[in-house]
RNA sequence: GGGGCCGUGGUCGAGCAUGGUCUAAGAUGCCUGGCUUGGGCCCAGGAGGUCGUGGGUUCAAAUCCCACCGGCCCCA
């Protein structure tokens, strides 16, 4: 009784052509809406996406943060105010006012509005507002919504989009340590999500270059992807004061005197998480979804043979009333497809569980589990059924997580010379560089090496005993670098 | 910011160099009927394309030229 065997070699080595069949064949996302970098989300991806938004919420909320939602639009006047912030994003801001047909003349003379690039110019103001005494303190905000960025460059589907699904987070708080105290506690939660998902990722510490235009300092996560670019998951940066300066967001403190308060904003892009579980547990044949974000978790293929059609979907019903309280399960009673079609069917849409029931499972009272990610398959007696689908689905779990981690740990090479790292990262590497703490050094890596430099751990205190690759003189931390999207 | 490549039914893709034989091959997917059913089987029938859009050259354009839209790659 063979399964089949997992195969992943097309990820690995035509991740784009891949990538685009997987989204619609798995009906994902269909990118031919005719506007560059928009893409229609289909069923299945938006299912998995707010799965995802729903459990992010909830611990956000958990963590006292205030469900709202504020306005897409800006005035071009609050946008402007943090003088990094709009140097960082104004090459790529959408601006809208009203459509005018026929006069073209007239359109640039009313004061242009902006589409949400990010949202801190359209709350700042509102906490302004909101906030005069300590006792309004830590205001805690999130909201899911969609940015836009005017991107120049190449769109990607799900990677790369000008109109960008998110939560957003917003903190305001008495002092820079307590502000600190929450920056761990936001990182902690986008962990825990992305860690359920089994996605393996670096948290980094971004090179004060490229740091959030307007922060003291940011932190990412960058999932590892098949084709070697990292892919930036979520951040979280720290604002310092440099947003209540300008937006006046000043509060009296319980000492006396006034302050302006400390803030922090962070962001998880839902798109770019649901690109990376399709990247790091998809295989050859298309997704694998992890069972609790999976759109249909068990499916259930009944093998009705010639003259046995009736109990076998019989017995097929009764697994399927077994399952169905407790799971997300979908019954495939097409009589014009074989049972092979089928599988093949479900498997390219990622269901991580099938279950088959023919004529020898009806005799022994038994069914036939076949694992999505490795293609075991064997034979569980059905009074065991609920609680060996339990035990599997949570086994496919740990260990797409598992394989996730292993293939970021071979993706990370330690280079001992530039033109070794220029070499890994051709081969699609993300590599560990001996840094001695300079930003010129760090600048010049990116030059040499031809790719991005994403910082350095965060998670972790990396100590290097080594020169600096660079310059090298004493080597301090190791930086990572890798292309990106 | 600079340079290059590409766009043909839902998807992939032949045809484009050297315009006419294109009423556009093939595969896959989709629909109908039959046969099968423990990995995509087989047989028969069918729907689906103003060749990205607009303009130009020409007796004649999928094919040549221009612009735009969309996609991709490389370099800064």
């Amino acid at each position: 009784m063979g399964g089949f065997i997992a195969r992943e070699s097309e990820k690995f080595e035509r991740f784009s052509e891949w990538f685009d069949n997987v989204l619609l064949t798995a009906r994902i996302a269909d990118n031919r809406y005719p506007v560059k970098g928009f893409i229609v989300y289909l069923e299945n991806g938006w299912f998995v996406i707010e799965r995802v938004r729903r459990r992010l919420e909830e611990l956000l909320e958990e963590d006292g943060h205030l469900p709202m939602y504020y306005p897409i639009v800006a005035t071009l006047e609050n946008f402007s105010r943090e003088a990094e912030h709009i140097k960082g994003f104004m090459g790529e801001v959408f601006a809208v006012g009203k459509l005018r047909l026929g006069g073209e003349d007239e359109a640039q003379q009313e004061a242009p509005l902006i589409l949400r690039p990010t949202s801190e110019t359209i709350m700042y103001p509102m906490f302004a507002l909101w906030i005069t005494n300590h006792s309004d303190l830590p205001l805690k905000v999130h909201q899911s919504c969609a940015v836009y960025r005017y991107e120049t460059k190449a769109t990607r589907a799900l990677y790369r989009v000008r109109e960008i699904p998110w939560n957003e987070g917003h903190t305001a708080h008495a002092t820079g340590e307590e502000a600190e105290e929450q920056l761990k506690k936001a990182v902690e939660i986008y962990r825990k999500v992305l860690d359920e998902l089994g996605i393996a990722y670096l948290t980094l510490r971004r090179p004060d270059f490229d740091k959030f235009a307007g922060a003291e300092y940011s932190i990412a996560f960058d999932a590892w992807n098949p084709d070697g670019k990292v892919n930036q998951v979520a951040t979280v940066h720290n604002l310092g004061t440099n947003f209540s300066r300008v937006f006046g967001i000043e509060f009296e403190k319980r000492e006396g005197g006034k302050g302006y308060v400390w803030q922090l904003c962070y962001g998880f892009g839902y798109s770019r998480v649901l690109a990376a579980i399709i990247a790091q547990h998809g295989d050859d044949l298309g997704p694998i979804f992890p069972p609790w974000v999976a759109p249909i978790q068990v499916v259930i293929v009944p093998i009705p043979y010639k003259g046995r059609e009736a109990e076998v979907y019989g017995y097929a019903e009764r697994v399927y009333e077994l399952l169905r309280g407790g799971y997300r399960v979908k019954l495939d009673e097409r009589e014009d497809m074989t049972p092979g079609e089928k599988y093949y069917y479900w498997e390219r849409r990622g269901v991580p569980l099938r279950v088959e029931v023919g004529p020898r499972d009806v005799e022994k009272n038994a069914v036939v589990l076949v694992r999505r990610d490795t293609g075991e398959k064997f034979s569980v007696p059905i009074e065991r059924l609920r609680e060996e689908v339990a035990r599997v689905l949570e086994d496919i779990t740990r260990s797409l997580a598992e394989r996730a981690r292993g293939k970021l740990s071979e993706q990370i090479v330690d280079v001992k010379s530039l033109e070794e790292g220029a070499r890994s990262i051709e081969e699609g590497k993300i590599c560990r560089v001996s840094w001695c703490g300079r930003e010129e050094c760090a600048l010049s890596l990116r030059n040499s090496l031809g790719a991005e430099v994403r910082g350095y751990r965060y998670d972790i205190e990396e100590r290097s005993d080594k020169p600096c690759t660079v310059c090298g003189s004493q080597g301090r931390t190791y930086l990572y670098v890798a292309r990106a999207f």
